[in-house]
DNA sequence: TATGAATGAGAGTTCATTCAT
DNA sequence: TATGAATGAACTCTCATTCAT
């Protein structure tokens, strides 16, 4: 809901500025905690200016999350050709130490950010998009029928854990703890699928 | 925290009444909507009355957390002897159908509340407490090392999953097939890492 | 004023206690920061039965005026028999040093209480009354006929000093010096004002 | 205490406004009886606007006290030079006299407001800053031992005089015979000091 | 285009007063 | 008669938004 499109180059950096602004902004007061005019501060501008890029506090709090959702999706898209080749446990390592890089980049203004943003179902439309090109490239996926819950556990189980964990300020398992133990998960997961699959498949062997 | 300590019944109830009110109003207009107005009016009470019973706004928001973590917790204890005799994978369902019977009673405002609350650390603590009278009654579970990791995530995975599934309009899988997916998903884990375990414990033979 | 009489000792026993209370509350917290329950409170009754004595917290405030003007007054009254036996020096000692013990009996709620009261046309009359009593015990006083002026002075001066000095937590003049230089000034006023009568009824001699 | 610094003519502008306006409140409906809405009314502007140039009401009150002092000062360093020439009874006369206007202008906005202000120390500090410039021009007041004491008398006595005499409605002595008066009292109280001074350093002549 | 002073609705909170018990 | 729970008007202060410059 941009009041203006940003054609020009200035504005286009103008209004990176200020979404920027705003994490760091949530990141330091929480999400009603931040006021227009820290964002104004942050970003250098006035406050005034802001409404030249943004309709409302709310639209630039849509923009953000828009950002944020873009951050992985891209993430993800660059992933994927490695990710591709590699075993599951070794997907999920990567994966999930990418998601940890990104939301403590900049000081962690991602990881403070996310506890108050809403699960995009732009990022699970990405993953899921990623699942079937996995699978593309490794068919015996294929034959499971209940892929969506599998994925449905498996996504929703690693996010939480590593959001959570990297939001607890003592927490009693390691980040490498963590990491081996959904990389085990998943991957028994799968297997166990897999043995069910294949009981069912050929009973009578 | 309360001003005045609720002798008589009365007084708790208007307490109660209160704290039912800050919920819905909560999930009405998120934590940071909800005014103390609004709580007042739906309480059927003065906003000046809010202030016989609680100190400030906040301090009814943490009565509202107590009350929503005595209710887990409470679920958790009388479950507990149930629970301890069931094999895990009844355990799973048991315990995520309880939880999600607790989310969503009376309209669900538990359910909307639970997006803004912080994951109580008397929540983990009731949890791990049971992990071990569980463990205490089937011994295998006391051979694993890492019970802390694989706690951590199936707990994790199964909590937010589940509330997750609660929170999406349409969910693409049906909360029996989360369930199932969630309860296959540990069995598989646990039964790895004892596989895991026999094969360290037993290499050669 | 009062909503009903209190005909019997008991409900006099109360008003009294309402109005010590009162005085005590506004020591502790000055005359807006104290409340009507601070003072039931202090009272050791119900913020209801408050109404029952007084019409609303004005009237406390005008009773403990009341109050407090009264005992001026009956301390002026007591002492006067002795008064107007002394000379003028020793009446200033006497007079301030008996307003100054009144002003901190009881642990000096009258003192704090001071600074906020008007000044009452009460006392006024009172101190001009003695004043009267003192010139009839003592004529020459009656020949000034700018004893209005002169004791208006002298009063307020005397009054003013006092209770600033005592209100000042660390004055930089001792009280006696203050009490002795009142009462030169005082005689030493009066004595000039009588040579500049006799000045003028006897110019020539 | 200011939110923001006045640089500009118009904010200087608004502040002073505002500053009048709270002494305006303030003589309307006493100290605590005055509210932001008045004063943010009465100065013309928004309640918020108050906000921009004060951090709370108390900061007004703060500047108020501050510019009420200053005025008193500046018009005492601005009297200094002749009143240091002059005897004592012009003395009494010109500075009560002055003062009198001070209070009494803008429709007596001053006096009202006077009778809640603190008496503050920084006026007390000038009029004995006064009072040592005075005694270096006329050396014999430096032989007086007790000249704390007898300043001390004097401008307490003046100054509560003065005020209380402007704020009695009906007062029966004049303004005139209260100067009078006081520069009578001022002279004879000295002149008594002098005299008690001669006599004990020169007790056998 | 960019600004920030000005705004005022609305937030949390207090407290003199009432009235059912 | 005595109570104190309940009340709501009114307080101070905040902040998203506007608009004259």
């Amino acid at each position: 809901m941009m009041v203006r499109k940003p054609k020009q180059q200035r504005a286009k950096v103008t209004v990176d500025t200020i979404i920027q602004a705003g994490f760091i902004a949530v990141s330091q007061s929480g999400i009603h905690g931040a006021t227009t005019r820290q964002i104004a501060e942050i970003s250098g501008i006035g406050v005034g200016s802001l409404y030249e890029y943004f309709e409302n506090k709310e639209a630039i709090y849509q923009a953000m999350n828009q950002h944020f959702v873009n951050d992985i999706v891209d993430m993800l898209r660059k992933l994927t050709p490695n990710l591709v080749r590699l075993n599951l446990h070794d997907v999920v390592e990567l994966l999930l130490n990418s998601f940890s890089d990104l939301l403590r980049r900049d000081g962690g203004i991602y990881l403070k950010y996310v506890r108050y943003s809403r699960y995009s179902p732009l990022i699970e439309t990405a993953l899921m998009e990623f699942a079937m090109r996995y699978a593309m490239h490794n068919p015996k996926f294929l034959r499971l029928e209940n892929m969506a819950t599998i994925n449905y556990i498996c996504i929703t189980g690693g996010i939480f854990s590593v959001i959570r964990h990297l939001s607890t300020p003592t927490p009693n398992v390691t980040f490498d703890q963590l990491l081996e133990g959904l990389s085990r998960m998943t991957t028994s997961y799968f297997d166990a699928e897999f043995a069910r699959l294949d009981h069912v498949e050929k009973p009578n062997l």
